[in-house]
RNA sequence: GGCCCCGUGGUCAAGCGGUUAAGACAUCGCCCUUUCACGGCGGAGACAUGGGUUCGAUUCCCGUCGGGGUCACCA
């Protein structure tokens, strides 16, 4: 008896590696082209480090002219849920990093290195580990639970380090026979790399992130394929990424610890390996630590929270690149209109320690990302988002959407474009007094800042009114009346008129302005009052001085 | 604990043996034909620490301290 009787009683279905190798030949592509994927698995809940490595992703593969693609690892049938598979996809899609290869939300493939489901690439594992137990590289294992945790307590115990190697192993060196009978008699196994690794030769890798790193070389018996006939983590990525000819593999940094096993995989495997970029995730300081965005504890850490928010998808891909490539910020600053394609990411220019997540930054990148929309485009981003998350908005900027156009519009489209707005729930506040039945609803008091003077305020109010407004008037010449105003009632016209001689005024134009703003908006402090008249229109601001 | 990685202002970060140690966000002040939001100018603010190597270390080496990751039939 062999290896060969023993690899066909395990696994008597397998076909021959040889067919699925010749099944998902080389890709054609040209040189350089990388090709390269993201790889969740479906836990129903994308995390903006997910967006982040397919930003990264995708990225690499298009200026490449390479692949992108999304696996989806369900091998753990436990963490199962519901509609994951299109959670996944549909946050990607919002963001415009939808693979080139993927699985469809109806279950078909689209690409034809499939299936992009590892639960239904069962087969092909199956062949694989096949094809390792034949050279004698892999071997069943019928330890039980209690018996690994026995091996464990007797490393501790003797300050060794723990795992399943070497001479802590029970069934790698186990006669075939004695395999054969056991599998025969119905036990419980799984099967289990023999690994050919000596943990006191270093191996050298370089990271395309990472630079060069140096490590012991793997010596455990890692289970490859689980009682349940599925492969796990190791072994599906050396075999996927095999099969599926990635040649980078972009991941997060908790997996370089497993490098020196992924390496020896692919060696025993007879694969040639791919480049590996490790990216740091995104951290969040807590108590003076340092974590990762955190499912449970962070709310930004999901993607979903970003839509609710009303943070525009381009701003949070540049807040992104701004981690991604530092440089990128300068780039962008010298190139304002261009598209993210022209800009020239580079792996290594990546950090490659996590950096802290700043919501003060991306609000500001959101801000400046916003300020170059156009009136209408934030009309309908605006509309978009309220209409999900703010009915009360959302039915005040539908039902004229020409008078919300102009409302946006003010201070907008010029070279100083209008930077108030950092998210869309920021919207309403910086817009509804704008709106004639919004501000009769509010009765707050009028926050008047230097005149608080009933009278004075009365008589500003009424001798603009009276003598001076016209909803006509261009803005110099309503600059001026202003001016004039201020003359007229003991005002100086300029503030450094003022400024230069405190005694000798009531005040300046701009202590009469204020008042003619807080009246019109309750507000102190609002855009250009000008602009805010003109788009009121006559009607409204009678309505609003009585 | 073993193994691996990292340590420049509050945050993100340039820097690769000789620099007045960039820049962005935040912060403070001034200016910008009236507020606010911008914009401009300026201020304050950093090489974790101790040893080496060197004519010279933020930069190279070692130790210490600090931070992060990883040691599953989870990915």
């Amino acid at each position: 008896m062999g290896y060969k009787e023993l690899a066909d009683l395990i696994f008597p279905e397998a076909k021959d590696i040889s067919y699925y190798e010749e099944k998902y030949p080389e890709r054609d592509l040209k040189e350089g082209a990388i090709v390269t994927r993201f790889a969740p698995s479906p836990t129903g809940f994308t995390h903006i480090g997910g967006l982040y490595q397919s930003l990264v992703a995708k990225k690499m593969a298009r200026q490449t002219e390479g692949v992108f693609f999304v696996r989806i690892e369900d091998t753990d049938q436990k963490r199962e849920i519901e509609n994951a598979v299109s959670e996944i996809l549909n946050s990607l899609a919002e963001y415009d990093l939808s693979p080139d290869e993927t699985l469809n939300e109806d279950g078909t493939d689209k690409g034809n290195y499939g299936p992009y489901l590892q639960s239904k690439r069962k087969d092909i594992y199956q062949a694989y580990a096949k094809s390792l137990i034949e050279k004698g590289l892999a071997y069943p294992c019928f330890c039980s639970q209690e018996t690994l945790n026995e091996i464990r307590e007797n490393q501790e115990k003797a300050k060794q380090r723990t795992g399943y190697y070497g001479k802590w192993t029970r069934c790698r060196n186990m006669p075939i026979d004695m395999a054969i009978e056991k599998i025969k008699n119905g036990e419980d196994y799984i099967i289990r790399l023999k690994s050919p690794g000596n943990p006191d030769k270093k191996i050298k890798h370089k990271d395309v992130i990472k630079g060069n790193i140096e490590f012991p070389e793997n010596d455990q018996d890692v289970v490859i394929i689980k009682s349940d006939g599925l492969p796990t983590y190791h072994f599906a990525h050396a075999v996927d990424d095999h099969l599926m000819r990635t040649n980078l593999v972009i991941r997060a940094d908790e997996w370089v610890a497993s490098v020196p096993l992924h390496l020896q995989l692919f060696s025993v495997l007879g694969f040639k390996p791919p480049r590996y970029a490790h990216i740091a995730p995104i951290m969040k300081e807590d108590g003076g630590n340092k974590r990762k965005l955190s499912k449970r504890k962070d709310p930004e850490a999901a993607v979903s929270y970003y839509r609710e928010e009303g943070i525009p998808k381009e701003a949070v891909i540049e807040y992104l690149m701004n981690i991604a490539n530092s440089n990128f910020e300068s780039w962008r600053k010298g190139n304002k209109e261009k598209p993210l394609d022209e800009f020239k990411f580079e792996l290594n220019k990546m950090g490659v320690s996590g950096a802290l997540f700043d919501m003060v930054k991306l609000l500001d990148v959101s801000k400046t990302v916003i300020s170059t929309f156009t009136a209408e485009e934030v009309l309908n981003y605006v509309l978009d988002w309220s209409k999900v998350y703010d009915s009360e908005l959302y039915e005040l900027i539908n039902r004229d959407k020409e008078y919300s156009l102009k409302v946006f519009g003010i201070e907008r489209g010029n070279v100083k474009p209008r930077k108030d707005i950092s998210k869309w729930s920021d919207a309403k506040q910086s817009i509804i007094y704008m709106f004639d039945d919004k501000f009769k609803e509010s009765n707050e008091e009028y926050e008047y800042q230097k005149i608080t003077d009933k009278e004075e305020i009365d008589k500003i109010v009424n001798t603009y009114f009276n003598e001076y407004f016209d909803i006509n008037d261009d803005k110099e010449t309503w600059f001026n009346k202003m001016k004039d105003l201020s003359e007229k009632l003991g005002y100086a016209r300029e503030v450094k008129e003022y400024k230069a001689n405190p005694d000798g005024f009531k005040g300046h134009v701009g202590d009469i302005s204020t008042v003619i703003r807080v009246k019109l908006t309750r507000r102190a402090n609002t855009p250009d009052l000008y602009e805010i008249m003109k788009v009121l229109g006559e009607d409204s601001i009678k309505m609003r001085i009585k």
